[in-house]
DNA sequence: AGTAGTTTGGTACTTTAGTATGAGTACGCT
DNA sequence: AGCGTACTCATACTAAAGTACCAAACTACT
């Protein structure tokens, strides 16, 4: 909310210089008042895109990269369990997680195993389906 | 881009129509020329939220509904192989794609390896993430 | 009628995934 | 100091996934 309030000081402040200029050219004189008006209404018009752009920036963000981590806790999963369950949606074997985790196959294994119970899964397919469905995973 | 003709034409009509106003109220006198210029402000102001909401409504719904048939003849998948692909990102098994098409194991397990070798994929999960990123999968 | 692609299925094999169990280390909490 | 939890790793096993190769049947096209 903080970021309506800057963009609506913004637009009194624009409105306010607007007037001055307005004025400044009415006592110099002349017909000049239509390329003020304008001027204006291109300034507005780009100030309208501007603010409808970030709002709809605001928007798309919090539905793509919502990962809803109360759900991790609910589910007990483990911070090194969660980075694991990551890299299986990236489509890493067990080998490879490994070697990019600095642990042993094993190690994977034992995290995949307790994954897999966490997520009632039977398979790393099913457990990223579960996965993306409870929104812990990016889709 | 009809759409763009259309709204430039209805913006240059506005400030004709606005060019008018202001010269008829410049001759009826005095300063009211800041509302003039408030009036066109809010005006254009509005139009530009208009414009930028009508393009974002156009541009959500083929993004996360699309699914790239043209990728999929590209990549030569055919109809059988495509439903294993499916099959496979909703988290069945071998055996359970194959009881629910219908067809032996072995049949699936001959999909899938065409598939992966399509897919240039090493493994099914990493079939899953591909087929997403060329949008030939539902996210 | 012949050619090409799809679908189906089999055998035999290798690799990867997943289970079960045990066990050592480390960290924070009370 | 003792308790629980998370992380690590190993062995031994079963199950599933994936590869390679072959082959029959069924379209569809020209």
């Amino acid at each position: 909310m903080k970021r309506t309030v800057l963009i609506f000081a913004a637009l009194i402040a624009a409105l306010l210089s607007l007037f001055q200029l307005s004025k400044y050219s009415y006592i110099s004189g002349d017909s000049s008042i239509e390329m003020i008006i304008a001027v204006i209404a291109v300034v507005f018009l780009l100030i309208g895109l501007y603010i409808n752009k970030r709002r709809n920036q605001g928007k798309k963000d919090p539905e793509s990269l919502g990962i809803d981590h109360e759900k991790i806790k609910q589910l007990g999963l483990s911070s090194r369990e969660y980075e694991v369950l990551q890299e299986i949606s990236n489509g890493l074997s067990n080998r490879e997680i490994a070697s990019k985790l600095f642990v042993s196959e094993s190690t994977i294994k034992t995290h995949v195993s307790n994954l897999l119970i966490k997520l009632d899964a039977k398979r790393r397919t099913q457990a990223i389906q579960i996965a993306k469905k409870y929104r812990i995973l990016p889709e």
